[in-house]
DNA sequence: TATGTCACG
DNA sequence: ACGTACGTGACATAT
């Protein structure tokens, strides 16, 4: 860990967060607690009078979704929102991480469990490795501080290119889908084609966004209300655009069915290479269970075969880097990435061997892709 | 210990 | 009328 990164980082986040507080107790016309939900719900919907947008079992909802729909009406939900980021990436990593290093490894151990996920999935504590930030730039740049421990050794992090939809592509047999990947095509602009039936070259990125929430949202058996919420589009629309998927990838819609039925008479889910999740749910009388039920039945296979195949390749790796006496590290897995601290001398041949060993873990009617990269931390390997 | 929130794939 | 996309873990608050 480069912990003199951290403790920069922790200073210049605590000021930004000192003139966001600033700012908030302004907009709000005085003190309180801005990490209180109960707090903050008063402040928002009974003092300034914003209009609810959604309760929570004891009051009013204050999440990312409602402060979203505020911000059009009032500067403050932006503001809490910014310092909602700032104290979250300070008090969960670049504030945790320092204080784990062990003295005598001068490292980071944290615990990668084998039977916590229903999936098949591997979890990841004390810390999680597994929800290091990377979608905003100023969460990304915490992956500065996961660096090699030696100079001139380098991070090597190697991650499957949409593995899920790969294994949906196998299972479903869906010859649109599987035709996409046998191409190596951008899926997201090929669904987008598919749905708006339209050539590829003649897709917006606006378009590509949809198809991108489409092709995730099939998988975990979304429906239209989510859709349309995701996309900020209407109710009607969203069940439009999932009715013309269904209608191109007719395998993935028959193969949703199936996996349903043969969960109700079997009592539970299934992986590519036979690990079984129990989903007596799937049967219960009470129907918002019954549909949560089809929805992890409809996620099993996909979010479960990808697990079993990268631990396939995670334990051929090992294998490997045993018989050959490397001194690189195995050190991260991240659900579909494998992260390694390398030894220079071995830079080449981890760069060859790590994707061609995580390509041949799973044996598909499609092709596995894996991207590499490199560099003097986790923040440039990405 | 429960709850709400938010970080990741 | 209600709830509404899967799988996780950590933190702060409130009790
Ligand atoms: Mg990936």
């Amino acid at each position: 860990m480069d912990t003199k990164f951290l403790k920069i980082m922790s200073r210049n986040i605590g000021q930004k967060m000192t003139r966001a507080m600033e700012e908030i107790y302004d907009l709000a016309g005085g003190v309180f607690n801005i990490n209180s939900p109960k707090q903050l719900g008063l402040i928002l919907f009974e003092k300034l009078g914003l209009p609810p947008v959604k309760k929570t079992k004891t009051g009013y909802s204050t999440d990312v979704t409602v402060l979203e729909k505020l911000k059009n009406q009032h500067p403050l939900p932006e503001k809490i929102l910014e310092f909602r980021m700032l104290t979250k990436l300070r008090s969960t990593y670049v504030d945790a991480m320092p204080a784990l290093i062990n003295p005598k490894t001068l490292r980071v151990h944290g615990s990668f469990n084998q039977t916590v996920a229903a999936t098949g999935r591997l979890s990841s504590s004390n810390p999680n490795f597994q929800n290091i930030p990377i979608r905003t730039e100023m969460g990304r740049e915490i992956r500065k501080a996961f660096c090699a421990q030696e100079k001139d050794h380098f991070i090597l992090a190697a991650d499957y290119s949409q593995v899920e939809l790969r294994i949906m592509a196998h299972l479903s047999e869906d010859p649109n889908l599987v035709a996409a990947f046998k191409q190596d095509a951008d899926i997201h602009t090929h669904t987008a084609a598919m749905v708006f039936n339209l050539k590829q070259e003649d897709i917006t990125s606006d378009m590509r966004r949809t198809a991108k929430v489409i092709n995730f949202g099939i998988m975990y058996g979304a429906g239209a209300h989510r859709i349309s919420q995701e996309l900020n589009i209407s109710h009607g629309d969203a069940g439009a655009i999932i009715k013309a998927y269904f209608e191109r990838y007719t395998g993935v819609k028959d193969y949703i069915e199936k996996t349903i039925t043969e969960c109700k008479e079997l009592g539970y889910a299934s992986t590519l290479y036979g690990r079984k999740r129990p989903i007596q749910d799937i049967n219960s009388e009470n129907r918002n269970l019954q549909e949560a039920a089809k929805r992890a039945a409809i996620n099993m296979p996909v979010q479960g075969t990808a697990a079993d195949i990268i631990k396939i390749a995670m334990i051929r790796m090992h294998d490997w880097m045993k018989k050959e006496n490397l001194k690189s590290k195995m050190i991260l897995q991240v659900h579909d990435e494998l992260v390694f601290e390398v030894h220079p001398d071995e830079l080449e041949l981890l760069k060859k061997q790590v994707p061609a060993i995580m390509e041949l873990a799973g044996k598909l009617i499609v092709p596995l892709k894996v991207d590499v990269g490199v560099g003097k931390d986790w923040y440039e390997a990405h």
